[in-house]
Parts: structure tokens; C-alpha cells; sequence
RNA sequence: GGGCGUUUAGCUCAGCUGGUUCAGAGCAUCUGCCUUACAAGCAGAGGGUCGGGGGUUCGAAUCCCUCAACGCCCACCA
């Protein structure tokens, strides 16, 4: 067989890929195997791979392999999620560039375009996937609108809302007037902005005798000799909002607002009275103490306004335009007025001040555009009882999380957990199901029909038709069918006892981001128990955020992400999972760096080529004697070692340091050390043993890699030997491996290590063969290897070393090469005594432990034994490094 | 304003409940090699007073306190 040098991953990929599709390996029935079950974290269905979904499908795909080759029947649910808001602020901005305007259009007009949408660019994330070698199962690939999880969502809506958790009402909320709906508080991000800070003079009715300047209260001492301006300054950030104030608020304990008390004052520009109440809510110290309360604006104005029965005046449109409550700022832009309306109180002598100020403004998490808090009729779901049981799981580890350090924070929001704002003022999502009566009213049920019954039923009016009916509008959020994921996508809400759901609920692995935590994992956590009364999953393995190398994160903007897909071309779908994991620790962030696709592709490149050697070398018919017999054993106890070693860092998903394990046991024990052990001479033939032994080893190797790197584990598989049709590395089960035996095979590395070091400082070339001689005591079971690897013509035992020999210490022995002329004894002697001094030096640190009494009687007994140990050997040394320094001073 | 986390070699990180020569790994660097699997390779080597300071202890990278830098999360100060 001609085997290319280079490991060509193009090809092998695809072809792989098709044979597990073709044979449908991916593929899982409930049978009476243990079920491992993962359900992907659905991207938006219009979305495009990138370097997060990178890395947490390839994670997904290792544990998923991973459990595959342990026996399990392991199931890795595919799918996409709808992403209400994004895509339909995609579909709207596709409109616009066609000239279309979404509300020149029907609900059910657009729905279909957003539908085409979806079919044209829905999918191809998936497609990306299969590109990366996940294997999920595709017959189950599942869309968060699609009929059974709409079904269950809707199902879902009229159970709580029956059970009285789902309510309807006013409330403050997120408003995203980019978007024109509500969103709920985790949609909203804090950012830092340079702003100002305005100082408005609102006069003060009937000031004959008022001090509302601060200055002036200074001044006058409070002695009211000299009268002062009549106006209360109040500080704000948004002067805009003016024209919805309905009262200005002191602290009642504020000594310097006190002759404010009881007054009322005139909103500037709007000349509207309002009175001057009183709060220890506001801050004696912030500005002037004095607060500007707008009701319908502000999450505590507004409660200031419930608390004392103020007005609310809503001033803006849903696109953050003023109304007519703006006077002539009526259709301009909040951003806008804040502008102009800062000219016009300047221009009238109603701006005290303008400061610099930074402040935080919340923003939409998806459309960028700045919160407004607003007033509007949602619906909520109400989270105290849903919360309970869900915090319960991840205290007492029925749920873990790893890392564990955002059991914190998840605990933290389980805690101060809010009421859920479900309801979006979108299209493009489940559309709520209840319906509104004619005469007031509504009702909630799963459909039309069922609405239509409630309906006659609560009005009494037996002649309602569905089309009197008016359903709700509104759609819900996102993350109320996402919740129902590990639940919905085995059908267990619409049938909860079906076979499915019963065989793979609980899952067992959730791999996500922490960014999600709230969004999305404690509320399926929540579901989970709500309408399954058990835990959704076992484990959640959050990964980090993908970063570049200098710690940015990846954006469109900075265009410092990578293509995933020009990363496969380029280094192999093997070679990019490689470079991922290598430096991914769960819950770190990772600094990805395309060097270590580069090191993923070299490791193929080194498989590779390790199976070409195999492959080529020439077998012995004949049963010849077995050789190798250290080599084998030792290898053979490595793989053992490694196996339990592999098996306890999955346990902890330690992944990265997983596949590090098994990339320096396959390139520097097995290729470097083992192959060239066992490697024939030029010429010379291989025993059929020896070949049968380290064929099974490689492939034990390749069984250790597939989960990370799935083609070319496959491909050397079925190259190493025929397979039978339909067979697969992924399926064939890991042996059970044993207790290693202990060996001493790492002195002959060091033996050999120290030989080749000889080498390499008297550029004595690696052909020559010399001559090692060993002082003290030795063991000879590798002296094969020894001879071979470092290339010795004779071991000798000897009681003194000749002239003109290099030594080295291996344990307490010493062994010497001798290099005749080439030694040069003043570089040698230097070197022995540097090691002496170092040896007498140690030992005297251990001299000095031993002779402290507090230590010999406080340390552990081991402890002591080590130290007295320690010192033995050391004396030892110095013996032997004496002698050598003596004899070398002599014969010089 | 609270809470959490990080700080160890040039880079990315490992070092669990304190004790083997414990200061490690990979990458990068340097030196020598086109040795008949692999130059995407082989054989070697150098490199850190474990962020600063203090404490506990016979003994601290590891435990405690404190300071600093960075990062993340939460929170209604206009």
C-alpha cells in the first residue's frame, strides 16, 4: 500500500462522514442499554458557525463519543431554535431593503416571509456541524417552532396559566423601541456611557420666602435675610422626560430642601404645577436632593408614583419618539430632544448646570438600541415556586455544575429571582393563546376551539362564534420554548409518558456558556422539575468564551474570528478539534490561537506517519521467537496506566488535559520510545508477535483518540486491517484494562537520555558505537534496549571507570562513556563538582529537617522516612562524585 | 455599591484537602541533525525567588490577612 507523508484530511473526512450517515451510527432507539443523552444548545436557525459553537460541539461530540465506546446507547439531539427576536429584526431589515414596511403588512403576510427566510438560510449550521464530524442524530434534528414544540408550548402556557402562574399586567418594563417590544431583564445589558448631568430650575409656586438655591442657603445661613431665587434644581440625567413629571421629591430629612416642604413647583417649559412630596427613598446627598419623579419613565419613579397616587404620563411612542405630551418635540426622537430641549432651557434661564456624568444605560441585548422603561400590558409567569425546587438540585449536587464556582451565581439569582416577562410584541414566535371576548374578558386554552368553549361558557352567550374571538397579539419570548427543550424534543410534554422521554429523560451532559446561565439553564432546570418532577440533566459543563489571542473577544466588528470553515480546510476538521480543546479548561475562557490547529494537524500528521511504519515493515511467516518482551510489557502497563488515568479525567471533564495525556502518549511513548525499540533493523523483518502486539496497541491508541479526533481514527482503523461491513471504531469498546505492573523502564530512558547527552556535547555522531560502563548496582533486563536506542556495543560491569570516560549518575549508579581523547577534564571536573556542591547542599537541608526536633516529632512518620531516605542517597552520591573527582584529578 | 474569579517559564495553562529533587506540561526559543515513518520531523538544552507585603507552621505555590492589577456576574442612586 502507498501511503502519502502527509496525513490529507479532505477527502477522508467527507468520506467518513457519509459512512456513518449511510449506516445510520449516529442513530439511537430506547433498547436495555444504559442511555447517554445530551440535547445540543439549539443555535438560531438563521445563524452561521462560529468559533463558540466550535468548541462547545466538539465538546459535546467528545463526551458523546466518549460514552458511545463505553457500551452506552448515546443520543445527541440536533437542533435550532427560532431566535424570535433576531430573526425577525432580520427579516425586518430585509423588508426594508426591498421597500417594504413590516407594518404595511399583515401579521400572517409576514410570517411568511419570515418563514421563506428561514427555509433559505435556516440549516446551514447544521450542515457546519456535520463539516466538524458531530454525531447527532439527525433523524431527530428538532426546531423550537416546529408542530410538536410549538404544541408543547402552548400546552405549557395553558397549564401554568391554570395553575394561576401565569397573569396578566401593567407593569415597568424593558422596552426596546428598535424592536418595539418588551423584553425581559436578562435581555437587558448595563453599559457604562459618558453623559451629562443637567441641573433644571423648577420654580417654586409662592416662593416668597423660599431658599431654593443652594448657593444662596449658604450664603444666608438660613437666616432668611436675603431672599433668594425661587427655584428648586433638580438634577437629572434625561431631561427629556420633563414632560412626563408628576411631582419632584425631597428626603424628608434633608435639612437644606426643608422650606421646600409641602410647596409645589413648575415643570419647566411645560409650566405644569406639581407637588413637592416627600421620600427617604432619595439620596440627601445626590445633586441637590431634589428628584424629578416621572412616573411612566422610571422603575422607582414609578413606584414612588404607586406609593403616592401620582399621575403617569406616558410621553413616548413605541419607536422612542416623543407624543403629544412633548408639545412641539411631538414625533422627534428622545436622543433628539435631549439636544434641543438642553438649548431651550439654557435659552429661558432654566438650566442651572450641566455636568459631566457616567452613568448606566441598559441597551437591548439584540438590537443595541438604548431601554426605555416602559409602562405596557404583559404577561408574566411568576418564578417564587417554579424556583424552589430548581435551586434545591444545584445545592445538593443532584445537578452539578462544573465549575463549580457558578453554583454562586446561579444561587445568587435563584434567590432574588424576578417574575418573567413572557410576552414579546413580535410576530415571529408562538403566538400567546388566550383570546380576547367581545365584551371584555379572555380566555386561555390550547386552541381555537377549546378558547371558543371557555368562551361561550364565561359569557354565557352560547352564540360565540371563533371569529368573535381576538387572540392576544403578542408572541412569547424565546426562552419559553427553549425552556421545555430536554423535554420537548423527546415529545414528553404533549405525551408525558411516552416511551422516549422515559428512556432518555434525565440527560445526562448539558454543555453551554456561562452567558446563558439564566437565560436558558436554570430555566430548564426549573421545567424540568415543573413538568417532569425530576432534574432535565446530571451535568452542566460550562465552557468559556472564545477569545483571540490577546484576550479580545471575537467579533464581526473586530473581524478577529476566524472562519471555522476555512479552519477545517486548512488543518482538518481533527486538527482544529484538536487546537480547541487543547486549551479549553471548563469555564475558562480560551485564548484561541491558530497554532494549536497547526499542533492539531501536526499530531495527525505524526499518526499518520507512525502507521505508515507500521505498516510497512516486513512480517515473519514463520512463528519465530517473540522478541521485545521489556518493550511490550512496558507499553502494554503504560496503556493500562493511561486508560484508568483517561477514565478519572472525564469524571472531572478535564478534557484538554484528557487529550494531552494521550498526545504525549502517543508521540513520546509510543512513537519515540516503543516504535524505535521495536523498529526491525534495515532489512531485517519483524517478529509476528511483536507486530500482532503493537497493532493491538495502536489501535487501543486510536480507540483512546477517536472521541477527539473522529476521521482519522476511523480511516487508520479500517486501514489497519479488513473490517467487517458496517464496522466502526466508534462502537468498539474500549478492553478492560487491568492494574498496571510496576517497571523500571524509566531508568533506561535516563540511561539512554545521559548517553545521547554525551553525544551531543563531543559531537560524537550517533553511528559510532561506544562503550558503556557501570559502576554499582544495575539491572539488565534492558540492556537490549539500551544498546539499541543509544547504540552500545558492550555494557560493562566495572569496579573503577577507564580514563578518558564521561560519567553520570542514574539513582546511586554510575555509569561512564568513554570518549578517549575527546573528554576534556577540566569541563568534566567542573561539571562533577557543580554537582557536588549541589548534593552537599541538599543534603545539609535535609541534615538540617532531620536534627529539628519540632519536625521529626511533628511530621507525618512517612514524612521522616522520606527525609532519612533522601539523605542516604544523597551521601551516596557525594561518595560516588568524590570518587570520580579524585580518579579524574589523578590520572591528569 | 455588593459578589465571584484570576495572577505560576516568552505564551496558554496544570499543580486536589500544606511534606518525594515540587516548581511542572504543551507551545515558542536555542543548539546539532535532510539517521531508509514523519523537517508538519529527530536528538538535546536553556528558561520562573509561583502578583506585592504580612502572618500561621518544624515546613507554604498550596492555609489566613492585606494591598495591587485584570476579568466576570449582580444591583432602582436620578
Amino acid at each position: 500500500m502507498e501511503l502519502s507523508s502527509k496525513y490529507n484530511p479532505t477527502e477522508i473526512e467527507q468520506k467518513w462522514y457519509q459512512y456513518w450517515l449511510e449506516n445510520k451510527f449516529f442513530h439511537s432507539e430506547p433498547n436495555e442499554k444504559e442511555p447517554f443523552t445530551i440535547v445540543i444548545p439549539p443555535p438560531n436557525v438563521t445563524g452561521v458557525l462560529h468559533m463558540g459553537h466550535m468548541l462547545n460541539n466538539t465538546i459535546q461530540d467528545v463526551l458523546v463519543r466518549r460514552a458511545r465506546m463505553q457500551g452506552k446507547n448515546a443520543c445527541w439531539v440536533p437542533g435550532t431554535d427560532h431566535a424570535s427576536i433576531a430573526t425577525e429584526a432580520k427579516v425586518v431589515a430585509k423588508l426594508a431593503a426591498e421597500g417594504i414596511k413590516k407594518t404595511d403588512l399583515t401579521r400572517e403576510e409576514f410570517l411568511t416571509h419570515a418563514w421563506e427566510w428561514t427555509h433559505k438560510h435556516g440549516g446551514i449550521i447544521l450542515e457546519q456541524l456535520k463539516k466538524l464530524g458531530c454525531s447527532c442524530d439527525w433523524d431527530r434534528t428538532a426546531f423550537t417552532m416546529d408542530e410538536v414544540r410549538s404544541e408543547s408550548v402552548l400546552k405549557v402556557f395553558v397549564d401554568l396559566y391554570n395553575k394561576g402562574l401565569i397573569y396578566r399586567g401593567v407593569r415597568m418594563v424593558n422596552w426596546d423601541p428598535s424592536a418595539q417590544t418588551a423584553l425581559s431583564d436578562e435581555e437587558v445589558i448595563f453599559k457604562e456611557q459618558q453623559g451629562k448631568l443637567y441641573y433644571l430650575r423648577y420654580k417654586v409656586v409662592d416662593a416668597s420666602d423660599a431658599r431654593a438655591d443652594l448657593q444662596s442657603v449658604r450664603e444666608n445661613d438660613g437666616t432668611g435675610c436675603k431672599p433668594a431665587p425661587a427655584y428648586a434644581i433638580v438634577a437629572t440625567t434625561r431631561p427629556e422626560t420633563i414632560f412626563g413629571d408628576t411631582a419632584m421629591c425631597i428626603n424628608p430629612n434633608d435639612p437644606k430642601n426643608q422650606h421646600l416642604k409641602g410647596k409645589k413647583v413648575i415643570v419647566p417649559i411645560v409650566n405644569r404645577e406639581i407637588p413637592a412630596i416627600e421620600d427617604d427613598y432619595v439620596d440627601i446627598e445626590f445633586g441637590t436632593g431634589c428628584l424629578k419623579v416621572t412616573p411612566a419613565h422610571d422603575v422607582n419613579d414609578y413606584m414612588l408614583g404607586e406609593k403616592y397616587g401620582l399621575e403617569t404620563l406616558d410621553i413616548f411612542n413605541a419607536d422612542g419618539t416623543l407624543n403629544q405630551y412633548g408639545l412641539h418635540y411631538a414625533g422627534k426622537d428622545r436622543f433628539v430632544v435631549r439636544k434641543q430641549i438642553e438649548k431651550e432651557l439654557e435659552e429661558k434661564g432654566l438650566l442651572e448646570k450641566v455636568e459631566a456624568y457616567t452613568n448606566k444605560v441598559g441597551s437591548s441585548e439584540r438590537t443595541g438600541a438604548i431601554i426605555e422603561p416602559k409602562l405596557s400590558m404583559q404577561w408574566f409567569l411568576k418564578m417564587e415556586d417554579l424556583a424552589k425546587p430548581a435551586l434545591d438540585a444545584v445545592e445538593d449536587d443532584t445537578i452539578k455544575f462544573y465549575p463549580e464556582k457558578f453554583k454562586n451565581t446561579y444561587r445568587h439569582w435563584m434567590t432574588n429571582i424576578k417574575d418573567w416577562c413572557i410576552s414579546r410584541q413580535l410576530w415571529w414566535g408562538h403566538q400567546i393563546p388566550a383570546w380576547y371576548l367581545p365584551k371584555g374578558g379572555f380566555v386561555v386554552a390550547e386552541t381555537p376551539e377549546q378558547a371558543l368553549i371557555l368562551a361561550r361558557e364565561k359569557s354565557g352567550n352560547a352564540t360565540l362564534q371563533i371569529s368573535d374571538l381576538k387572540q392576544d397579539e403578542d408572541c412569547l419570548d424565546t426562552w419559553f420554548s427553549s425552556w421545555l427543550w430536554p423535554i420537548s424534543v423527546f415529545d414528553g410534554i404533549n405525551n408525558p409518558d411516552n416511551e422516549e422521554i422515559n428512556y432518555y429523560y434525565p440527560t445526562n451532559d448539558l454543555v453551554t456558556g456561562p452567558d446563558i446561565i439564566f437565560f436558558w439553564v436554570a430555566r430548564m432546570i426549573m421545567s424540568g422539575y415543573e413538568f417532569r418532577g425530576k432534574e432535565c440533566f446530571r451535568n452542566v459543563y460550562f465552557t468559556g468564551i472564545v477569545r483571540d489571542k490577546i484576550g479580545r473577544k471575537m467579533s464581526k466588528q473586530l473581524g478577529n474570528s476566524p472562519d471555522p470553515i476555512e479552519l477545517m480546510n486548512k488543518y482538518g476538521a481533527d486538527g482544529v478539534r484538536m487546537g480547541m480543546l487543547l486549551s479549553a479548561p471548563a469555564g475558562n475562557d480560551i485564548h484561541f490561537d491558530e497554532v494549536l490547529c497547526e499542533q492539531g494537524r501536526n499530531f495527525c500528521n505524526k499518526i499518520w506517519n507512525a502507521f505508515r511504519l507500521i505498516k510497512g515493515w516486513e512480517r515473519e511467516i514463520k512463528d519465530t521467537p517473540q522478541e521485545n518482551f521489556i518493550a511490550i510489557n512496558w507499553f502494554g502497563g503504560l496503556l493500562r496506566k493511561t486508560s484508568i488515568e483517561l477514565e478519572d479525567l472525564f469524571s472531572k471533564y478535564r478534557l484538554s488535559e484528557a487529550l494531552m495525556l494521550i498526545y504525549k502518549l502517543f508521540w513520546d511513548e509510543f512513537s519515540a520510545w516503543y516504535l524505535e525499540i521495536i523498529k526491525p533493523e534495515f532489512g531485517k523483518s519483524i517478529d509476528a508477535r511483536t507486530y500482532q502486539y503493537t497493532m493491538c496497541f495502536f489501535e487501543n491508541l486510536l480507540q483512546f483518540l477517536h472521541p477527539f479526533m473522529p476521521f482519522i481514527t476511523e480511516e487508520l482503523y479500517h486501514a489497519m486491517e479488513e473490517r467487517a461491513e458496517n464496522d466502526s471504531i466508534m462502537f468498539s469498546q474500549l478492553p478492560d484494562f487491568n492494574v498496571p505492573e510496576e517497571n523500571n523502564f524509566e531508568i533506561a530512558k535516563e540511561i539512554i537520555t545521559n548517553i545521547r547527552n554525551i553525544r551531543a556535547s563531543k559531537n560524537i555522531s550517533p553511528k559510532e558505537k561506544l562503550i558503556l560502563q557501570v559502576t554499582g548496582e544495575h539491572n539488565n533486563d534492558y540492556d537490549e534496549v539500551i544498546r539499541k536506542l543509544a547504540n552500545i556495543e558492550k555494557i560493562e560491569t566495572v569496579t573503577e571507570k577507564s580514563t578518558g570516560a564521561v560519567s553520570f549518575l542514574v539513582g546511586t549508579t554510575e555509569y561512564a562513556v568513554p570518549v578517549g581523547n575527546l573528554i576534556n577534564v577540566e569541563e568534566e571536573l567542573k561539571k562533577l563538582e557543580t554537582e557536588l556542591k549541589y548534593q552537599e547542599g541538599f543534603k545539609k537541608s535535609v541534615q538540617g529537617k532531620l536534627s529539628n526536633e519540632k519536625f521529626v516529632a511533628n511530621a507525618k512518620p512517612e514524612v521522616v522516612e522520606i527525609e532519612r531516605k533522601k539523605l542516604a542517597d544523597a551521601e551516596s552520591k557525594i561518595r560516588s562524585l568524590e570518587e570520580s573527582i579524585n580518579q579524574l584529578k589523578i590520572n591528569n
